[in-house]
DNA sequence: AGCCAGGACTGAG
DNA sequence: CTCAGTCATGGC
């Protein structure tokens, strides 16, 4: 809280921004598309990700009804690009029967105020914090900001180490203290953390150039 | 040839 | 409550 060392939240995804530019993270065809990838990327690199997805568009089942009626063992074969088939196929399953609750009728589902929405996303098995915040940010475009183990990982290093092993709403309540409720900005800043660990700070373990 | 990805759950201690 | 083990494939 009195660490004069740190720079400003604002400050820092500036840097980001003009080093790495616009992410375009998730425009997606359909909010659909960006939750099954939000489930299927769990632990899982989005290239293998975007395999999965293109194999489901092919077979014409990436809607919430068809995918729900679809044979279980198909569709694990279609997903199997994503790793953890079995469990992410019960975890997509389980959100298709939440959605069941609405009648499958995906508009009045993601029309509930942001606090039920997000109960509601953390109460199916499988959905944890980071995967319903993604679900809300980058599906339904809300303003939620999304933590994850890089966020962790680099702002540890900039001076905010009691990230390291925070709980994660802890550090989602600062960030969005920090910064003004803006889903287009918070789209950005989640991505271009990710983009700057992935390149800068994978290839650099001392992680030195993280001075942004 | 390992190692690791845009996690979350479960069971053990 | 903390924490290792588990789930699986593709790319480097």
């Amino acid at each position: 809280m009195s660490d004069t060392n740190n720079q400003p939240v604002i400050k820092i995804f500036d840097v980001l921004y003009s080093t790495y530019g616009p992410q375009g993270w998730w425009p997606g065809d359909s909010p659909f598309e960006t939750i099954v990838g939000a489930i299927l990327t769990q632990s899982t690199a989005w290239h293998n990700v975007a395999l999965a997805i293109a194999n489901l568009k092919r077979e014409e089942i990436l809607d919430p009804c068809t995918l729900l009626k679809a044979n279980p063992e198909r569709v694990k074969a279609l997903i199997a690009p994503s790793g953890f088939f079995n469990v992410k196929y019960d975890r997509l399953k389980n959100f298709l029967q939440h959605l069941m609750k609405y009648d499958m009728d995906f508009e009045r589902f993601r029309c509930l105020p942001v606090r039920d929405l997000r109960n509601e996303l953390l109460e199916i098995n499988g959905i944890g914090f980071e995967t319903a915040d993604s679900i809300l940010l980058y599906a339904f475009d809300r303003s939620v900001f999304v933590v994850d183990a890089y966020t962790r990982r680099l702002f540890s290093r900039l001076g905010y180490a009691w990230m390291e092993k925070a709980p994660y709403e802890k550090i989602q309540k600062f960030f969005m203290g920090e910064l003004p409720s803006d889903s287009c900005l918070y789209n950005e800043f989640h991505a271009l953390v990710v983009a700057h660990c992935k390149t800068t700070c994978k290839k650099n373990p001392s992680c030195s150039s993280c001075n942004v």
